[in-house]
DNA sequence: TAAGACTTCACCTAATTTGGGGAGAAGCTT
DNA sequence: AAGCTTCTCCCCAAATTAGGTGAAGTCTTA
């Protein structure tokens, strides 16, 4: 059975050749070509398509919008993000979108048809110099990648986040006085002020927020 | 003028097939061709290639730690890892010890030409499945790269870790004992146990240990 | 069936934390 | 200089937690 390709692509002769192509070859077929992702869920279940061919820039709602609705909605059907530009950021967010594979205009056509194949497999065909991009990624500080959830301020006080980290050391009032040179009741003090700042009301709350909310090191 | 390339890899017949492939093709050229990594360093300064195509299991010094090798001393010289299996770490590894690309070895011989150009132009070619991989180790918990940490057990009991999470989430005894629908002084007793069995001495250290070593969900 | 674990509950004492209040000194901004 | 934040310190009273000791019922397993 031929694998079914949906194109959305706002370049009629670049659609048109595309479509060409993928009709054209035996094992591939169109289910669908479209200039824009307007009702793209509407699209998506008249054409039923097996992978998506996706391309980055276009009106109205982009690649990587569509994308992560295609992903959010029909999770099995993988998508090739197709786009003319390579910058870092528009390759980052289309993986993250939950795109299987990105690859270049630039590419040969046969290639096209070979990267089709590979995602409908499972795979992530990636043009060479993207998937050295995605590399990069790897190692680059991390936090830039998982925590979009921005890590609040709560506007702590140097003080106070020494007096916390403290806390979630294990330490008790006396010896956090102890290790920063300052009395108890100074550091009772900083803990009313931390506990207001955080708003909670024990030190077990304290400690989980500052953990998990990244507040600490 | 041709891409010089030095092939390390222990199964002599394909060391052969390969190196006829690229010195039979036009553009490319064997540098050297080895069965181990032993003098590595002599061995490329002797070759001078432009790209090494490298096998990951070879005896002596694996693959790995040859790239590792190579990165330090030759920088500038990309190597392209050759396997016959795929598993996460190796790719992982692979990746991380420097390796620009990562293909297996049931990779046809005409793409490896390809992928060969691609490392020397300063791509990073994959085969789609290590692609896919290297994709997944983007969002996967990036502790699980980073810290070979096996988290410990402690061999708490159900009600136990019931009780911590409650901690976690911030209860006090009493609350706990409302939640679990037990009296205080039980709630007591099963967080004497868990101090033991956390080697801990207060609520805001069992708080820590069981965020930190992800105890507690 | 006896040993061992898990779970449950109780009491007493000591230590620690929490909540409320107030206050002075240093430093910065307006 | 007045206003603000930060860091510092103090007191009282109430609530909570820690440590020690003991014990009963259930359940699994040797």
């Amino acid at each position: 059975m031929a694998i079914r390709v949906t194109i959305f692509d706002d370049n009629k002769r670049l659609l048109d050749s595309l479509s060409v192509l993928i009709d054209g070859t035996p094992g591939y077929q169109i289910a669908g070509i479209y200039t824009d992702c307007s009702d793209l869920q509407t699209k998506i279940k008249k054409s039923q398509p097996d992978v998506i061919l996706m391309d980055i820039e276009m009106p109205g709602i982009n690649g990587i919008e569509a994308v992560k609705i295609v992903k959010k909605e029909f999770p099995r059907i993988n998508v090739l993000m197709q786009t003319a530009f390579e910058n870092d950021e528009n390759v980052f967010n289309a993986i993250c979108a939950g795109a299987s594979g990105y690859i270049l205009k630039s590419t040969a056509p046969s290639k096209i048809l070979e990267y089709i194949v590979e995602v409908y497999q499972g795979g992530s065909p990636m043009s060479p110099s993207v998937a050295r991009k995605v590399l990069g990624f790897l190692f680059k500080p991390i936090e830039a990648n998982t925590s979009n959830k921005k890590t609040e301020e709560y506007n702590l006080t140097i003080r106070e986040k020494e007096v916390l980290t403290c806390l979630v050391n294990g330490l008790s009032y006396k010896m956090i006085a102890d290790h920063c040179g300052i009395t108890y009741e100074t550091v009772r003090s900083h803990m009313k002020n931390i506990y207001e700042k955080l708003h909670v009301a024990s030190m077990t709350e304290a400690v989980a927020k500052a953990i998990n909310q990244k507040i600490v090191p």
